[in-house]
DNA sequence: CCTGTCACG
DNA sequence: GACGTACGTGACAGGG
């Protein structure tokens, strides 16, 4: 297609490009050989982009990669120093000189290149070619030697910035315009090139002079005038080096090329060609993108890695890119947030990690928001850090510059993050995506590391993300005690200067995305999987929503009821403090002890570790049979429990915006595959004790509304029955029968109707004990009996349950064998200190025996919660809380039977169709305008 | 920061 | 033969 006017040249600045690739990104290398390509992959990313951005009106029709060929030019003839201080090529840039031209060949542009002469000049003359024809040119670089060639219709890009570099970005930089930019090179000269200029001026000086004396030539012949005699005198000796310096600085317009624009014009890309190219460089993204984008199939490459590579298990791979803080970017405009959507949008995939200043996700404000695509790249986009003040009662407050508006920049990244192409990666996302939610941004869909790590090593270590990263990468994250201190004197994240903010808030990014790309082949590896993806990832958006909705908690009656305890414990201390003879703390074991075993003598007592008496409650309830003193120890210290953790802690949790207490839950806190409830606990309200069961009354529908709590029926025994397959358990289960009056009936000879309270209550203890891996000692404990009797009911339980002993005895088995058990849907729970020797070996196996039961257990109520915002949609309610076997809802009035109908029918269902339980799972309902009625 | 104590399933 | 033992959590107070 002939070259002329309407036409649209683009000339890309390979060589400089492929430096600056080189030095900004990570050293990636080819993972079958090792070979250094990282500075390629950037130039073909960059390549691909502007293939794909350019389709619009302001598409190139004529575009050509222009290189440097060899190292001497016409320059090094006029001045042998030119460009003599450059270093030696990097030794792992070298082999990427020629790559580079094939991937541009690849892509079928011209690739131009010709001896003696520069890049620069090359695209110099085209430019004026272009020019004369009546056509507009960009230039892709952001070199300023190339500046000089900018107006009538040529600009230039910087495809590393993404920003356009105009007349006025032109002026900006060198205070002049284009047409005169040689003239401020020649004076000032360049470090760079080597090109001398005048000595003592740089480009200031420069541009004063210039736009003072009009061009360079008139400054020299009139350099008499300059007043400054410093200036006047340089110039004037220095004029031929100045002269010199211009020539060098002056690109050739007028070089013989050996193309004609007509023949640069813009050809599609041949599949053919392209894709086995691209595949040969092990480039996985961009070959499937284009592969989508031609409409061709990926060709598939291996994954191969290099045969020195070490096993995956074994720590990081020594090709793997390193971790480099000053790598990362600081977002600081839309331009610069736009190159990294784009670059989003382009892989697929993103990890993103929120900074923000404290660790409330409903109270919390966000700071910066970072990114990462790619090891060793990410970037921080700083949002509301503070200016530097003295945090005092004076500070201003002001935000610190270099930051976008929150507002625009959230605006911007919520396509990206709502986009359902767009996976994004996170650790302990919940966290993330609460924070998003208070922001409008309903992030969908994620992939997090931290349930990555519990779904493959729950059991092993813990899930956070320093300990992972040491773990796994190899790397030890900068702690945040670093930045904001800790006690005291801790700061806010937004006080956190930015500069350092970016290194850290870029790195966890950076770490989670590496630790991404190592868990997830690996999840399928380890069998987990559909562990992961059934039973983790989805408590992300369920407990996200139940965690906001939080649950409406009554002030006025925590605080009667805070008031009621003090007044009964101030009562109880003075009776206690007579009882003693004197006066002292009776919330310190360490005084109470001394008054009861040391002073009164009295027996039963017992050292802990620390050298004090110990006097735990059972201790104190064996005393309390004979004195007072001990008895109303035990009902202050109810009081002081009830008092301190519930009616006056409670208070400081419920949110002032929201009037309702928001509890967070850990997914990957317990080892077993239970939730944890935290700040505050929820899971543990006082039920068992009438005084604290009241607690539950200040736990309220709101307005017009009720709570329903439903709870599944006995489980843990349900799912004990059906892994040991105890028949006798199966049928009493399938009767309807009460578990414990069942058991005690076949242990003891009793039929059900002669049935006594106090044979069930054993039986009840003897079921516990088994689900926790029952001893002699620890029952007798329990039911407070001879450890001789207890031992008796454990043996008896064995002859008649015989299938128990044989699940436990295989349980622990497979334990020693294989480091874990599994729950019946597939979740591993290690068990490292299974074969320990000393008394950690009785908790292990016990712990081992328990976690197959209370783990399945975990896993049904899962499956029931991720099943359970579907199944009400449409209802008028909302699930509130998880009580490990219970959980709580909140419905308008009038619509609770069909609630608990659906409800039910979820959480009976729960084990289905993955698992076919042989007990019917039942589940209990109940409701009423508190969580003590409803319970 | 650790220990003891006690709230829950 | 002695030792130490129910399973899983989290919060608070005391004390070094």
């Amino acid at each position: 297609m002939a070259f002329g006017k309407g036409c649209h040249l683009h000339l890309i600045d390979g060589s400089a490009f492929i430096f600056r690739a080189f030095h900004a990104l990570p050293p990636l290398t080819r993972k079958s050989d090792g070979l250094p390509i990282g500075a390629v992959s950037g130039f073909v990313n960059m390549i691909w982009k502007m293939v794909e951005d350019n389709k619009g009106p302001d598409a190139p029709t004529h575009v050509a990669v222009v290189f440097d060929k060899g190292s001497h030019t016409f320059r090094n003839d006029m001045y042998d120093l030119y460009k003599a201080n450059r270093d030696e090529m990097p030794e792992d840039l070298r082999p990427q000189i020629p790559l580079t031209r094939d991937a541009t060949r690849a892509f079928n542009i011209a690739c131009l290149e010709q001896e003696g002469y520069e890049a620069d000049d090359i695209i110099a003359t085209l430019s004026c070619q272009a020019r004369e024809a009546g056509g507009r040119v960009t230039i892709i670089s952001s070199d300023k030697d190339l500046m000089q060639l900018v107006g009538g219709g040529v600009e230039m890009f910087d495809a590393m910035k993404n920003t356009r570099i105009g007349v006025e970005e032109v002026e900006a930089k060198f205070g002049v315009g284009p047409e005169r930019v040689i003239d401020v090179q020649a004076l000032a000269g360049d470090s760079v090139d080597n090109v001398p200029g005048a000595p003592g001026i740089g480009i200031k000086t420069a541009a004063l002079l210039i736009n003072e004396y009009g061009d360079l030539e008139t400054l020299l012949d009139r350099a008499e005038e300059i007043k400054q005699p410093k200036r006047r005198q340089t110039l004037i000796e220095n004029r031929e080096q100045i002269e010199l310096s211009k020539k060098l600085v002056t690109l050739d317009c007028e070089m013989p090329v050996e193309v004609t624009l007509d023949e640069l014009d813009v050809k599609e890309p041949d599949a053919e060609v392209l894709l086995p190219w691209l595949a040969e460089m092990e480039f996985r993204t961009v070959t499937r993108r284009v592969a989508e984008a031609l409409g061709a199939e990926a060709p598939v490459i291996e994954d191969k890695p290099a045969a020195t590579a070490p096993d995956e298990d074994a720590g990081p791979a020594p090709e793997a890119v390193p971790f480099k803080p000053e790598a990362y970017e600081w977002v600081k405009d839309e331009a610069a947030l736009q190159v990294w959507i784009d670059r989003i949008l382009q892989c697929g995939w993103v990890a993103v990690d929120t900074e923000t200043t404290g660790l409330n996700e409903m109270r919390a404000d966000l700071v910066g928001i970072s990114l990462s695509v790619e090891p060793g790249q990410a970037c921080y986009i700083p949002l509301a850090h503070k200016a530097s003040g003295d945090g005092g009662l004076f500070d201003d407050g002001k935000l610190a510059e270099g930051q976008m508006d929150l507002d625009r920049a959230l605006a911007m990244l919520k396509p990206v993050l709502e986009d359902a192409a767009v996976l994004k990666i996170g650790q302990n996302m919940k966290y993330d995506a609460k924070i998003f939610s208070r922001y409008g941004v309903e992030i969908a869909p994620i992939d997090d590391t931290m349930l990555m790590s519990y779904a493959m090593h729950g059991g092993e270590h813990g899930h956070g993300m320093d300990l992972l990263s040491e773990k796994y990468l190899g790397h030890n994250p900068i702690p945040i005690k670093d930045l904001i201190g800790s006690g005291k004197s801790q700061i806010t994240f937004a006080q956190v200067p930015i500069e350092e903010a970016v290194k850290y808030a870029a790195e966890d990014a950076d770490i989670t995305l590496r630790l991404w790309q190592l868990f997830k082949p690996q999840l399928h590896r380890a069998r987990v999987t559909t562990v992961y993806e059934t039973l983790e990832r989805p408590m992300v958006p369920v407990l996200k929503r139940m965690e906001m909705a939080g649950i409406k908690v009554n002030r006025d009656t925590l605080s009667r009821m805070s008031n009621a305890f003090s007044q009964k414990m101030a009562q109880l201390e003075d009776e206690i403090h007579e009882l003693a003879g004197e006066k002292f703390n009776v919330g310190s074991p360490k005084q109470l002890g001394e008054i009861l075993f040391d002073k009164m003598s009295l027996p039963g007592g017992k050292k802990g570790k620390t050298g004090a008496w110990s006097t735990p409650a059972d201790v104190l309830e064996d005393l309390a049979t004979e004195h007072d003193l001990p008895a109303r120890v035990l009902d202050w210290r109810q009081m002081s429990k009830l008092k301190s953790t519930y009616t006056d802690a409670l208070q400081e949790h419920i949110n002032p915006d929201t009037g309702r207490v928001h509890t967070s839950y850990s997914i990957a806190g317990a080892n077993t595959g239970r939730l944890a409830s935290t700040d505050p606990n929820l899971q543990n309200i006082p039920v068992r004790s009438e005084e604290g069961r009241r607690i539950r009354e200040a736990f309220v529908a709101s307005e017009g509304k009720t709570l329903l709590s439903l709870d599944y029926s006995q489980i843990e025994l349900r799912i004990l029955a059906h892994i040991a397959d105890i028949e006798a358990l199966k049928e009493a289960f399938a009767a309807g029968q009460d578990i414990h009056a069942a058991t005690a009936s076949e242990m003891f000879n009793v039929p059900l109707d002669e049935m006594t309270p106090e044979i069930r209550r054993q039986a009840k203890a003897i079921n516990f004990g088994v689900i926790y891996g029952i001893s002699g000692f620890g029952l007798a404990r329990n039911l407070r009996i001879p450890r001789a009797e207890a031992q008796g009911f454990i043996d008896r339980y064995f002859e008649r349950f015989p299938g128990i002993r044989d699940y436990m005895d295989a349980t622990v088995k497979f334990a020693k064998e294989h480091g874990y058990v599994s729950t019946l849907f597939g979740r591993r729970i290690h068990t490292p200190e299974i074969n320990a020797k000393g008394p950690h070996a009785g908790f292990a196996k016990r712990a081992a025996i328990n976690a197959p039961i209370q783990g399945t257990a975990a896993d049904v109520i899962r499956r029931a919660m991720a099943r359970m915002d579907p199944a009400i949609e449409g209802l008028p309610a909302r699930m509130l809380l998880q009580v490990h076997d219970e959980l709580i809802f909140e419905v308008d009035e009038g619509a609770e039977d069909k609630v608990i109908d659906r409800v039910r029918e979820v959480m009976e269902g729960a084990a289905d169709p993955a698992v076919k339980l042989a007990v019917p799972l039942v589940v209990d309902a109940g409701q009423g305008a508190n969580w003590a009625e409803a319970h």
